[in-house]
DNA sequence: TTGAAAGCGCTACCAT
DNA sequence: ATGGTAGCGCTTTCAA
């Protein structure tokens, strides 16, 4: 990129600067609110057909790209959509998840972006986000409290949503309900004789807010009944699961519910290679759902959580953006139940 | 949001629109300069201490985030590293790259954006990420020709950095090898006496990019022996594996190569549930050497696909940022190499 | 039908 | 030590 210093030299064809709305107007022989009119086809103004045709050659030949910040600068607003990045390592189920949110969003004409803020925490966070002037924020899994919404919404953001187990003061929630996972496994292998229940917890950071409430929900659901609770650590990881499985019995356990199907299915086959017999001797069930699961032997039971449908949620923020007044801040619990299968 | 139409209204407390730096300079009862000296604390200009103190008060008190946009269009260039969103669900592997990456320039002070642009395809695509201005853009999987590479670096993109199986003219290069994917797995597949190869290949869109340059590396490994190859479109869906299942023996084949780990598992489960013996019958082999695979029984042969760390991306980025000629363009290739197991 | 010009929020140069 | 101010690229009245 070839910086031309000081005097304004001469425009030249091999000039190497980003090229303006200015370029495109002194190549085409107009003024730069003629290129703007064409550019962005405003129907409040009639510009004649030749005009219209050199500057659109005159911007196709410069390569002209609107810049997008000052554009929205003038606008005094943007068509922006954030998203932070979850700082784990995510499920094909919120891959999936995410792509619907983007596809429906985008066709609704907004311009999605993940934020990949790794390292900031809570409000650090919510500026960082701010900074940029979003008009929407989804934001997953938890970090954000009644002060963080405050800084989006006082920073122009019209909509704020977020996927989290608890509701966060000020924006749209959907209730992720993780302790409800939690309660319909812990449930389940209640009603189906189990006493001794290990809850496998990821030991990798990050993890916590999800393991957590999951493991709170056990806890709840065998309130009331003979059945205990066990938190089962576990690194995601051969040796781990092997070294569990080798103390097993002295545990006596009699069923395990893990973090998710990819747990459970370490943690199965671990106690398969030790003999231990499942369902038999001990019940295992997942979560989340996912095909593993039903690709394994025996099937997996797991614990189905019922995520909003992409189209269902751009949705939502399309009609608190163009209103925020309509929409009352819902909480919007989503559901999960469990899936039996043979495993438990 | 309260919007004060035409007159200047005198400021008040209560007034809902989003504050600015010179808003932050009224409270503070000094002028906009002050303020963006001290809160960008320039160390070109001293100002006294207790100014500092009173700005920082009012910024505080007023929720004040500076506007990203009117910052970089002031300062002619942004921090902004953009990465497009595959438009394909993508696995664990993929998930834990990005995350890398995206950790790697946090540390590096630059704001990582993964730009969802669903539906835009080639120089459109390149288009729309050339609005934002980002001063280094990664492109993993494909579509990204020299053409958008010069739409990206015309508008001030320092550095393009591809990860695809080809090339691409203007950009640094780091040569995903897909080809050698297959080849891998098909040299190994031979080398082990089988010589009628089916390839599973996603049925599902967009995957396109990866499954065909792996299937023209198997059907280059067993060019020059009596193998053959054949393709064998699959969904990644219980039913379909059942029936390819089901036909299994009259196709003939003693030998599969699965797209991933994923689906090798799907067709290894259809294969045994319908009695045809892995690896004796049928041998399996998959990519990407995911977890699942060393869970499975047989433990799953796969390929090795080699990703650059997040760290030397990053640094790679960086140093054509800050010097653009001081670094070839590059076409580092990475290596993919069998991982021998059970199943083949 | 087209052009001149103001101004979005911010920073950096030049005065004071 | 602090303030005035120009100008980044763009859109949009208002005038011609």
């Amino acid at each position: 990129m070839v910086q031309i210093p000081k005097e304004p030299a001469p425009p030249s064809p091999l000039q190497r600067s980003v090229p303006t709305s200015a370029d495109v107007a002194r190549l085409a022989g107009v003024s730069r609110a003629t290129v703007s009119y064409v550019l962005n086809n405003t129907s409040a103004v009639r510009i004649s057909e030749p005009t219209r045709r050199r500057v659109h050659e005159a911007a196709k030949e410069l390569g002209y790209v609107p810049h997008a910040a000052a554009r929205s600068l003038r606008a005094g607003h943007s068509r922006l959509v954030l998203m932070p990045t979850p700082n784990v390592p995510i499920g094909p189920l919120y891959s999936q998840f995410i792509n619907e949110i983007q596809w429906a969003l985008s066709r609704l004409d907004y311009t999605v972006v993940q934020h990949g803020g790794i390292g900031l925490r809570g409000d650090d966070a919510a500026r960082a986000w701010a900074e940029l002037r979003p008009v929407a924020v989804i934001v997953p899994g938890v970090g954000l409290g009644p002060q963080g919404v405050a800084v989006l919404k006082r920073s122009g953001a019209k909509a704020v949503v977020t996927l989290t187990p608890e509701p966060v003061e000020g924006a749209h929630a959907l209730i992720l309900d993780h302790a409800g996972v939690g309660h319909s496994a812990g449930r389940h292998l209640v009603e189906r004789g189990r006493r001794r229940i290990g809850v496998v917890v990821p030991e990798e950071p990050g993890f916590g807010v999800f393991s957590q409430p999951r493991l709170a929900g056990v806890r709840r659901a065998v309130q009331g009944t003979d059945a205990t609770v066990t938190e089962l650590p576990l690194a995601y990881d051969e040796a781990a699961a092997a070294r569990l499985a080798r103390d097993w019995r002295s545990l006596g356990l009699d069923a395990v519910f893990a973090y998710n199907d990819e747990y459970a299915m370490l943690v199965m086959r671990a106690l398969q290679d030790e003999g231990v017999g499942v369902p038999g001797e001990t019940a295992v069930v997942g979560a989340d759902d996912l095909m593993l699961g039903r690709l394994l032997r025996p099937r997996l039971s797991t614990v189905h959580l019922e995520l909003p449908s992409g189209r269902h949620l751009a949705e939502l923020v399309d009609r608190v953006v163009r209103d925020p007044a309509s929409v009352p801040t819902t909480h919007d619990v989503l559901g999960a139940r469990i899936v039996h299968r043979e495993s438990s």
